[in-house]
DNA sequence: CCTTGAACCTCTAGTCGCTAGAGATATTAT
DNA sequence: ATAATATCTCTAGCGACTAGAGGTTCAAGG
């Protein structure tokens, strides 16, 4: 049995956001001891150890929720949890895209301007002023 | 002299956000009508280009409120806008190195399972559980 | 057994950058 | 003059936490 401070220290996992997530149903009610204070067991612990990963995997407590619930109802979950993951590759494959965009500009934008002291006429700020400048049209 | 409408919709930016920026004291407030209607000149218009486009390369409004403050006192911005551009840079290259990381593992698990229908043994839910199997360190 | 100090409890409110809605007023076109 | 549309302020909500106040419980040492 661990407290939650164990937890958080096993999992990384800071000790208010373990008490969201169990106010928010993502974990279930943990246990309590006499005195109404948290002890979590092994599985518990697996438990939040799957949802930190998820979260860094960038998928939204919804899916997770989604994830959690197919993982105790087996059968066809296979499907599901691909789909789920396959959606949040084209997320993440989408927000590289975009941000690849955003590096080329920024690029562009903070060498144009040298520093040899020319100060009226900073490229940096009329690049922004100015989206014409920019090749991108996000 | 625009209304708040049309400069929404030269902007693209949606009229609440408009209200809100000034709310933060991002935009200036405008003048108004008798009727207390806000009414925007081509300084406004642009301002607000400005800023949107600021957004769309991922500076944050308190950063946005350090350009335009530069903008305004013009002696040397150059530097510290050139800074600030690539903080901003720095941060979205290291926003892409890490998603790429996500990228690879979620790929990796959401073909992992094949969808023959042997769904006990869910591949992309094994590898939520056990971060083992995953090679990055996130 | 008792005390002390760390860890825990609940609850509320704050973060960021908006977005949505209610209910009232202003402008514009006919 | 009227009707339709646009705008106003204000409050509350989103997601995913984080921080703090004020009170209780636990574990270890004396």
């Amino acid at each position: 049995m661990f407290s939650i401070g164990e937890l958080a220290k096993q999992t990384k996992v800071k000790i208010p956001t373990i008490r969201y997530y169990e106010s928010i149903g993502l974990l279930k009610p943990a246990e309590r001891t006499e005195g109404n204070q948290r002890r979590y067991t092994a599985e518990g612990l697996e438990r939040l150890g799957f949802i930190k990963h998820a979260r860094e995997l960038g998928f939204s407590v919804e899916s997770i929720s989604s994830l959690i619930e197919l993982q105790e109802h087996p059968d066809r979950s296979c499907y599901a949890a691909t789909a789920l993951a396959e959606t949040q590759l084209r997320t993440v494959r989408s927000k590289i895209k975009q941000l690849r965009s955003l590096e080329q500009e920024l690029a562009r934008i903070s060498t144009g301007c040298s520093g040899d002291g020319v100060s009226e006429n900073c490229y940096v700020l009329s690049s922004l002023a100015n989206h014409d400048l920019c090749n991108k049209d996000h």
